[in-house]
DNA sequence: TTGTATGCGTTATCAT
DNA sequence: ATGATAACGCATACAA
């Protein structure tokens, strides 16, 4: 991305400002205060610790005069339970964690978004942490969250080391995958198959008269979602009995900017394609605004669809063809599936969804 | 969990397969594990939990013979430290909690994602919890991110509840406020002047000519930045003898769909604005999709400029004239000052970073 | 180099 | 209805 890069160094050379004040203008007075304790509360309360807690967790077994004299002292010492303390003793969390690959589209957010919603009308806290597509990291962030103490956790997808599933198993950590159902013995999940949903747009752009057709994948290494996308592409060409040995294909990051280094490299190939499936929608985003660099016109000299329908589809021009995802149902599905695990329920519930393809303009007839 | 099933039974209507396979299949032959402690480490190493400890905090202090036994048993049992036990007795937690208004649009995550980076490289952990841009959730979040031993937090803009502020100062919570350079005395801050950047871009549509000029602003409402951008441009109106009073300006919350809306409303005045300035891009592009169904061109029919230069202003048509921010740059020197106040520095040291206007097309001349 | 013993803040059990 | 007290898992000062 060096259009990006130069563009910062611009941007730091010509100005910014970092201010420094002087501490004794700033300094709140105050000793280095530890945190007040549940005996703090007690003691200020004139209550035993006991009751405090109960004021916490059985607010009905204390009565409401002694409750609001602890509450007093709660709100003026900025009382806040030690979480640590508090999961040591109970051996409970309420909270679970999601792992995925990246924030930095929008990809997971809307599914996420629906799935902290659902865990949060449970009493559920949802913590979010990112991989950066580095199954390593995904490891480390795994043992984190179960670390502090997640009562279960999100992945995205399938492929994993079998470390990471062997740890997850010995732990017996309720888990639930997402964005997938290809799964195993003993493993939830919530999701679409996207190999099939991947096939139906393929063949959809082949009933289109398309023969020259080529793809923009997300990277497949480690990634099913993106493999399995891929798989479908080829074997919609197989039953159509066009040769996938002949579809070009290039594995882009997950960055518009990837999109449209791909885009204009298929597109340089001699015969150039005449439609192109991209792996997401952010790619194919990419791909888009390439091609309006390049002065093509989409559908009319290419076409392009893409795959997740998350809200840059509809905002592009042309909007994209793309195969929709129920992202919000799914995360909730997730939520639900994965609350049962945690409550102790032992049969594996699945849910999985029917994605559809909505047609909205950039996949148009072969010239 | 009533709502769970009725969940499922909703989905189940709609087309969605839910599977259930019997128990025996599935359930992992297991005795319902607790997890292993460092006693159990300890035992099956034959050394004493202090040794196990010190192989984690200080492992050259235990001779690699010892060390490799203690980490075979590490392995089998597959322990992780229990971070409850870990907080409670040694008072750090080496994480920081990031509390964002949402995770449904991209607005943030360049930014946290070079937050998260920095912080890696000093060994924290980022938690990302969400609010939906409702103050009281964002109160919630915060106590909960404290009492889970967040050892500061990374908070987005400045107006919020006083309520908030002195807990955050009652725990003396080391707290950074990004997006924003409004703060007050020890408070930090690592972000930009929005009034400013705002007056800037709104300057920028006089001097194109337009007299007839439209705001789609964020909800102003408890949001400094989008008060602080709209008051920016109102600012810009009056300087270059424009009356302000005569700036009609829709309020929209965060989504593409808002902005189009928004769009559609101010285009129905007569005389219709000749420039639209938007409080943020994805208001913009939510504004350029509803143009163009609307049988507009931009720039040429109607001007609209953004706010951000998020991923998404360099796909749209016309890509977008905006308001470039720094966000990675901005999210380091969060990190940076963040981590000096964990350290201890008592100092206030901020950081301010300068905008600049991207003109890529979408604002034009007036008609 | 390793082990022993104590305390961190909370919940839960048992008394009162 | 409330209080006293024993875990919970770990780090650490101190002892060996």
């Amino acid at each position: 991305m060096h259009f990006v890069s130069a563009y910062i160094l611009e941007c730091k050379r010509l100005h910014v400002i970092v201010s420094r004040r002087a501490s004794s203008e700033i300094v709140t007075i105050m000793p280095p205060t530890s945190s007040p304790t549940l005996n703090d509360v007690a003691k200020r309360a004139d209550v035993s610790t006991a009751t405090v807690s109960r004021c916490f967790n059985e607010p009905d077994r204390v009565v409401p005069e002694t409750r609001k004299r602890v509450m007093l002292a709660v709100e003026e010492l900025a009382y806040t339970p030690n979480f640590g303390g508090r999961v040591l003793a109970s051996r409970k969390t309420h909270t679970v964690g999601a792992i995925i690959p990246t924030m930095e589209n929008a990809i997971f957010a809307r599914g996420l978004q629906a799935f902290e919603e659902a865990l949060a009308n449970d009493g559920f806290t949802l913590l979010v942490a990112s991989t950066g597509y580095n199954p390593e990291r995904e490891f480390e962030q795994i043992k984190k969250l179960v670390a502090r103490g997640a009562d279960g956790l999100l992945l995205i997808g399938w492929e994993r080391s079998k470390k990471v599933f062997d740890f997850l198993k010995a732990r017996s950590v309720p888990t639930v995958i997402a964005w997938s159902t290809r799964s195993a013995k003993g493993w939830c999940y919530s999701g679409f198959n996207n190999h099939q949903a991947a096939q139906q747009m393929a063949e959809r752009v082949i009933a289109f008269g398309h023969k020259r057709i080529a793809m923009i994948a997300g990277v497949t290494k480690g990634n099913d979602r993106a493999a399995d996308r891929l798989s479908g592409v080829i074997d919609a060409l197989r039953q159509k009995r066009l040769n996938p040995d002949r579809l070009p294909v290039v594995e882009a990051q997950y960055t518009l900017e990837d999109g449209s280094r791909a885009f204009r490299e298929l597109m340089s190939r001699k015969p150039a394609p005449t439609a192109i499936i991209c792996g997401n929608d952010v790619l194919a985003a990419g791909a888009l605004s390439e091609a309006r660099r390049m002065g093509l016109k989409v559908p009319e000299d290419v076409s392009v669809t893409g795959f997740d329908d998350i809200d840059i589809a509809t905002v592009v021009e042309p909007p994209l063809t793309t195969v929709h995802v129920p992202h919000r149902r799914m995360g909730q599905a997730a939520a639900s599936i994965l609350l049962n695990r945690i409550a102790g329920e032992q049969n594996a519930s699945n849910a999985e969804f029917e994605t559809e393809i909505v047609e909205r303009g950039s996949l148009g007839p072969a010239r």
